[in-house]
RNA sequence: GGGCUCGUAGCUCAGCUGGAUAGAGCACCUCCCUUCUAAGGAGGCGGUCCUAGGUUCGAAUCCUAGCGGGCUCACCA
C-alpha cells in the first residue's frame, strides 16, 4: 500500500506539486491510536512546495489517493496528518492471504547468496558460562532470521583448541590428578564429570599453584633473599636501599613493580606451561595424546551443553589447523605494499588515514599474531565456500577494535567481499552484584543455569496444575521448553550491541515480557482452536477496531522479518512478538469468544487468532525458542 | 590522553529512516475467575528522555560541547 501512494505521489508530482519530489519527502507513520484511520502520510514535507496550510495540502493529497488507490476509501486531515482510511476487503485480503502461506513473511528459501555465521568460538580450557550464552543464543537466531530472509547460512564455531591456556590444563591434570585404585589419573569416564568441568577443574587447579609460587617468589623477594633474580636488579635495589641520601621512593616502587612482573613470568609452573607449548607445536607424541585426549572431553561436553541450548553447527574450524595461515597474505600485501617492515623485522600496516593507529601482523622473529590468523582465516573460508557473500562474527564487544581493524586489512588487500562482513558486537552480561569475575568465583555457569531454570519452570507448573493429561515424558520436555524459553527469551529481547544486567530471578518470572507468557498465550490460542474445531469461510466484511489491531500488527510481520535480518538483531522480533501477544490477549480475554456463535463474528476471531498463533510461532522460532500447544 | 559505545519511570528494558499527548514489564495500590487455560484482563501511581547549545514547521531520535558508566588503544588471544 505504501508503495502504491508512493508511485501515484511521484507520478502526480507535475500536476499536484509543479515539480518531481523526492522519494524521502513521502513519509508514512502508524496512525494513532486514538484518531481514526489505518495509515498516515505526513504532510508537513509537503507544505512549502505547495505553498497553502498543512490542511489545504493534506485534503488535495488525500483527494488524489482516494481516486487512485482502490482500497483507500477516504480521508481525514488532523493537523498536518493525513489520515487515509483502507477498506475492510483490503484487510480481509491480507488475511486470507497469510492463511495461505504456512511460512508467512519469509522469503523464498535459498534465494539469496550464502552468508556464515560465527558463533561460541570457545576456549577448550574452561566450561561455557553466562556470556557464552547470549553469544550463542544471538548468533544462532541470527542465523535463522538470515535464512528467513532466505539466505543460505553456515553456522560455524572456531575452536580455541591451542595456546597456552589449554597447555596449563594439561600440565595441571598431568601433575595433580590424583590416582584412582586402578592406576588411573581422573576422566570423565571414572569420575562422572563432564568433561569440560573435569578440564576447567584443572586450569583452576593451575591457577592456584601459580599464585601461590608467584607470592612465593614475591615472599623471598621481601625477606631479602635474593638468590634466582636477576644480578642488576638486585644490585640496582641493594644500592637504591643502602645509600644515606634520601630514599627515591619512585625509583623503589619501580622496582617493586619489576619484581612482581618477573615473579608472575618465572613462576616454574608457568615455565613449564610455556615448554609443554613449545613441545606441542614440535607435536612432541606424548603432548599431543594428552592434548587430543582431554580436548576430546571437553568436546563431549560442550556437545552435551549445545544439545540442551538447542543449537549445532555446520562446519568447524578448529584453530590448531588455523592458526599458522596468514602468513602468506601479509607477504603478498608486504610485495603490494598494503604492509611495511621495521628494523626489527616486525611488519605493520599504517592506517593513520583511518584515524587508528600502526597495528602489528607479524612478529619480529616472523611468528603470527591473532591479527593474521584471523586475515588467513577469513581467506580461507571463502575458499572453503566460494559463493560466500558475507561472514558474521558474533564476538563480544571489547573486541571491535580489532575486527574493525580486520576488515580494513581485508579489504586494502583488496577483497571486494570484506565489506559485506559485519562484526555482531553484544556487550557484556552484568550480574546484579557488578561483572562476573573468574577469579572471584561468580562465573554463572551454562550448564547450572539452564538446569536451574529448567528446575525452576517444573516446580511452577506443578504448582499451577494443567498437566494431568500429559505422560511424565510429555512433562519434562515441557519443563524444558518453558526453561529454555524463558532463558533464550530473556537474553535476546535486549538490543545485542549493550551492555544488560542479568537478574536470575527475572530469568525465570512467567509474567510480564517473557517467554513464557508468549507461550502461554499461544498455548491458550490452540486450546481455543481445538475446541472450536472447523474455522470455516468469512463471507461478510465486517470487521472490530480491535481486530483491525491485531491485523495491521499481523501484517507488518514480513517487514520485521527484513529490518531483523538487516540489523542483525533478534531483539526486533522478541518485542514484535509480545506486542502481537499484548494485543491479542487485551481483546480476546475481555471480549470473549462465545463457541455457540456461529457467524462471521466468530469465524473473524478464529481465523485471527490462528493467524497470531502462526506468526508467534513463527517469530519465537526464529529466536530458536519453541512454543508449546499446550501447557 | 585518543577512538568506540551506552545514558529514557524506583528497577529492567522498548521506542524503526526526525513526527501527533513518551511506552511496556517488574514493584506498589483498586477491581475482575458461573466467561476459550487467572502463567490472564481492566484501572491507578510513577518522566528534567544525563546537561547545555545548535539544525528544523517539528528532536528521546540528527550535529557540537560537556558530565557520568563501559570497552579499547600489546611483538596476549
Amino acid at each position: 500500500m505504501e508503495n502504491q501512494i508512493k508511485n501515484v505521489l511521484i507520478e502526480n508530482a507535475e500536476s499536484l506539486f509543479g515539480m518531481p519530489i523526492e522519494e524521502k519527502l513521502i513519509q508514512f507513520q502508524k496512525t494513532r491510536k486514538d484518531v481514526e484511520g489505518d495509515l498516515t502520510l505526513v504532510i508537513f514535507p509537503f507544505v512549502k512546495l505547495l505553498r497553502c496550510s498543512p490542511a489545504d495540502a493534506g485534503e488535495k493529497i488525500g483527494t488524489l489517493l482516494v481516486e487512485r488507490i482502490e482500497h483507500i476509501e477516504r480521508f481525514e486531515v488532523v493537523s498536518g496528518f493525513l489520515n487515509l482510511i483502507i477498506a475492510a476487503d483490503y484487510w480481509l485480503n491480507a488475511l486470507t492471504d497469510m492463511e495461505k502461506q504456512p511460512h508467512y513473511g519469509f522469503a523464498e528459501e535459498n534465494s539469496k547468496p550464502t552468508v556464515m555465521v560465527e558463533y561460541s568460538s570457545p576456549n577448550t580450557n574452561k566450561p561455557l558460562h553466562l556470556g557464552h550464552l547470549r553469544n550463542i543464543f544471538l548468533g544462532y537466531s541470527v542465523a535463522e532470521i538470515l535464512k528467513a530472509n532466505g539466505h543460505k547460512v553456515v553456522k560455524t564455531q572456531i575452536i580455541n583448541d591451542r595456546g597456552i591456556h589449554i597447555c596449563k590444563s594439561m600440565l595441571a591434570w598431568e601433575k595433580y590428578s590424583p590416582l584412582n585404585s586402578d592406576g588411573e589419573r581422573e576422566t570423565p569416564a571414572n569420575t562422572g564429570v563432564k568433561g569440560d568441568k573435569l578440564v576447567g577443574k584443572y586450569y583452576v587447579e593451575f591457577d592456584k599453584h601459580f599464585n601461590a609460587q608467584a607470592k612465593d617468589i614475591i615472599a623471598d623477594w621481601d625477606n631479602g633473599i635474593f638468590d634466582g633474580f636477576p644480578e642488576d636488579v638486585v644490585a640496582e635495589y641493594k644500592k637504591l636501599t643502602t645509600s644515606k641520601e634520601e630514599k627515591d621512593e619512585k625509583a623503589i616502587a619501580g622496582i617493586d613493580a619489576k619484581i612482581k612482573d618477573l615473579a608472575k613470568n618465572q613462576a616454574p609452573i608457568l615455565l613449564e606451561a610455556k615448554e609443554m607449548l613449545i613441545k606441542w607445536e614440535a607435536k612432541d607424541p606424548q603432548v599431543y595424546l594428552l592434548w587430543t585426549t582431554m580436548n576430546g572431553w571437553v568436546y563431549e561436553g560442550f556437545d552435551a551443553t549445545y544439545y540442551q541450548m538447542g543449537v549445532d553447527f555446520d562446519k568447524l574450524y578448529y584453530e590448531s589447523d588455523t592458526f599458522l595461515l596468514g602468513k602468506d597474505l601479509v607477504a603478498e600485501g608486504l610485495k603490494n605494499g598494503v604492509f611495511f617492515k621495521k628494523d626489527d623485522g616486525s611488519v605493520w600496516i599504517d592506517l593513520s588515514d583511518e584515524g587508528l593507529d600502526e597495528k602489528l601482523v607479524l612478529r619480529s622473529d616472523g611468528t603470527a599474531v591473532y591479527m593474521t590468523q584471523d586475515v588467513g582465516t577469513a581467506v580461507d573460508r571463502y575458499k572453503d565456500y566460494p559463493d560466500l557473500e558475507a561472514i558474521i562474527y558474533t564476538v563480544g564487544n571489547e573486541q571491535d577494535y580489532h575486527f574493525k581493524v580486520l576488515f580494513l586489512i581485508l579489504e586494502k588487500l583488496g577483497f571486494s567481499w570484506a565489506e559485506n562482513c559485519y562484526h555482531l558486537s553484544y556487550g557484556m552480561v552484568d550480574l546484579p552484584s557488578g561483572r562476573m569475575k573468574s577469579r572471584e568465583g561468580t562465573v554463572v555457569d551454562a550448564d547450572d543455569l539452564m538446569s536451574d531454570v529448567v528446575e525452576k519452570a517444573r516446580e511452577m507448573t506443578e504448582e499451577r496444575g494443567h498437566i494431568e493429561g500429559m505422560s511424565q515424558e510429555e512433562r519434562e520436555a515441557l519443563y524444558d521448553l518453558i526453561g529454555m524459553g524463558g532463558l533464550k527469551y530473556y537474553l535476546m529481547k535486549v538490543d545485542p550491541k549493550k551492555r544488560m544486567l542479568f537478574n536470575p530471578e527475572e530469568s525465570i518470572e512467567l509474567n510480564g515480557n517473557t517467554g513464557p507468557f508468549i507461550q502461554y498465550t499461544h498455548a491458550r490460542i490452540k486450546s481455543l482452536l481445538r475446541k472450536a474445531g472447523d474455522v470455516g469461510e468469512l463471507s461478510s466484511v465486517s470487521i472490530l477496531p480491535e481486530e483491525k489491531e491485531i491485523l495491521k500488527h499481523l501484517v507488518e510481520f514480513p517487514s520485521v522479518v527484513g529490518e531483523a535480518g538487516k540489523n542483525y538483531s533478534p531483539a526486533l522480533l522478541a518485542n514484535y512478538a509480545y506486542e502481537l501477544v499484548k494485543l491479542y490477549n487485551h481483546f480476546y480475554q475481555s471480549i470473549p469468544v462465545r463457541n455457540e456463535e456461529k457467524d462471521d463474528l466468530r469465524t473473524m476471531r478464529l481465523l485471527l487468532s490462528k493467524n497470531v498463533a502462526k506468526v508467534v510461532d513463527l517469530s519465537m522460532g526464529l529466536l530458536g525458542i519453541s512454543v508449546p500447544e499446550q501447557m
